[in-house]
DNA sequence: CCTACCGATCGGTAGG
DNA sequence: CCTACCGATCGGTAGG
């Protein structure tokens, strides 16, 4: 019946994410106070500070699990033996799965990763490299043809430009599903790419000092 | 020689505008303050208050301007007599192009629109939507089958996707141009859109009071 | 773990 | 009387 210290601090340290999410996504960071936050998770503003010991710390952490998350149930779904395009399907369709309730966190990422200082950026930015090394690698096996070239990273960022762009329109319960734009998204990439003229990635340029 | 009074006018409040998204996306909204921005512009605090009636109006007016100079310049750019493909590639194109030097304006569109009150948000959307309608329209043309079906939508809205998530990627001089991107945009959705499965879109539901 | 409070800085406006 | 501005400082609130 009794939890665990270390379990009631993981959870509330939960709590405080997932609610300065919802505050920082509907205000903004700089708005969303360490007033409010106390007040929507139920404690003081200074307990906020025994779990987080500053505001940019909450930022930070909300970017973070959010990207670790997405990342999970990505390679989770991950099934590599898969014929190409399938593979696909599956990857967009836990990705926007894992997005479902994650839109807070989603325009967080977009508006706010900004306001930390490089550092922690990189780290975030880190996951997220992940993130396109393994969805580029998935679109290369439904585009062969675009393997090694310089418009395989146009064509990957075009894919999370459709995705990441979703929170902006789509909307719960309107007959178009979650699973029916992940096969359209699907559909997109693999059949736009076929016409896609294969240039070589240029050699990059050696010698002359570097 | 000697300028009008209009046209000084005009002149410094497009020096504020282009200094405010300067700094705006450089730091956020609320940290750019208003003693930056005067510094960058050259005047006073004070005097910026002779130009805009308060922080708020400037950042409204970063936006609205923004997207009415895409606007013209798509309009201005589009040919509806040409064949459907060429009518997109010329769109897209103007649109890539209009973005060139507005990255800041841009970054300040998507990060700073919502804090907005809602009626500025109205009147921004509305020149937002006239852009879609245009686009969707464009789309339509070179995926007729899609037309009044409900894939339009998303289709239009990825589309967007892939535009508007450039500026994260996308850096001048890497041998992969802005025109490069147009032609690879118009050829996904022109070819990515031919396989999509054709819904009628399912009609309203009319009668039972509404 | 809270109440009380700080040093710093914000957007906006006064008088002249 | 108006406009176009400046130096100085306001009340209020932020993070901590």
């Amino acid at each position: 019946m009794a939890r665990t210290r270390a379990s009631d601090y993981d959870d509330k340290r939960r709590t405080i994410l997932d609610r300065s999410a919802e505050l920082f996504a509907a205000h903004g960071f700089d708005r969303a106070s360490m007033s409010r936050i106390a007040d929507a998770c139920g404690v003081s503003k200074a307990n906020l500070y025994h779990y987080y010991r500053d505001k940019e710390a909450i930022l930070f952490d909300v970017i973070r699990v959010h990207l670790e998350v997405l990342l999970e149930a990505v390679e989770a779904a991950d099934l590599p033996g898969l014929p190409p395009q399938e593979r696909l399907r599956r990857l967009v369709g836990a990705l926007l799965e894992a997005y479902r309730d994650a839109d807070a966190q989603h325009k967080v990422q977009i508006n706010d990763l900004a306001l930390l200082p490089p550092a922690r950026q990189d780290e975030v930015r880190a996951i997220e490299r992940e993130l396109v090394r393994l969805f580029a690698e998935a679109i290369a096996g439904v585009a062969p043809h675009l393997r090694g070239t310089r418009v395989l990273k146009p064509v990957t960022m075009s894919f999370f430009g459709m995705v990441n762009w979703h929170y902006l329109w789509f909307r719960e319960g309107g007959g178009f599903t979650r699973s029916d734009y992940a096969d359209l998204v699907t559909r997109i990439i693999a059949d736009g790419t076929r016409g896609i003229a294969a240039e070589p990635e240029p050699a990059r340029a050696v010698a002359a000092g570097r």
